[in-house]
DNA sequence: ATTTTATATCGCAAATGTACGATAAGAAAC
DNA sequence: GTTTCTTATCGTACATTTGCGATATAAAAT
């Protein structure tokens, strides 16, 4: 496998936009947007998927920066990792921001 | 394969983000940002890819409908998907607006 | 110390993704 | 009609992802 070096926001975006690639991910990061915290059952209980799916998905999100886990034994509270969120929110918004002239397209 | 159905805007951010989930497709939409439009040859010229690995990355873009192809024969000119790009610019930037009460952390 | 509770990790199978070289397809130019 | 140019698709190899059940870990409760 060869490994192209990008600018490191390029990858850092790619990272963020790869951990947002499925749609129990997605659904996931909805639930701590409403809830600001649960715990790996909470989840469990509210997607059909096994516990060790959960947990995968959990693992990869934390993994990417999304969230992050706090020990309240026996459990464990996640909730959205504010600041690699803003890092993540910056990074797609300016990325969507194009400007391109209206007359560009001529060739 | 189980397949959970999700909130088709659920759906939709995730297929959006898979397709955004590999560094050398960022790079080729920012490329696209710049140049407003490009032909796969100056693409491959761009990347130290095979053509045939540039040419399927501009598939899954196309598939996920993030950029559009324009027969100028002999060559294909794509371009970004304006209509979709803002949905999907949309989509995320909702997603990323979390407005999180500040005492809720508490459990 | 044993049991209970909550979560992570392992091992596996199936599916998907990434890259390549080779080949096909389409239109233009000759 | 053959050649040329550009891009897509095919076949293949290898890596990664997704899901599961089973098992391990870690702390609390008994």
């Amino acid at each position: 496998m060869e490994h192209i070096n990008y600018k490191e926001d390029t990858e850092a975006l790619a990272r963020f936009a790869k951990a947002l690639g499925h749609p129990t991910r997605i659904a996931i990061l909805m639930y701590l947007e409403n809830q600001s915290c649960c715990f790996t059952g909470d989840l469990v209980e509210v997607f059909p998927l096994a516990q060790s799916t959960i947990s995968q998905h959990l693992k990869e999100l934390k993994l990417a920066g999304l969230i992050q886990g706090e020990l309240k034994p026996p459990k464990i509270k996640y909730c959205i990792n504010h600041e690699n969120w803003e890092t993540a929110k910056a990074l797609f918004s300016s990325f969507f921001e194009i400007h391109v002239a209206d007359n560009a397209c001529t060739s």
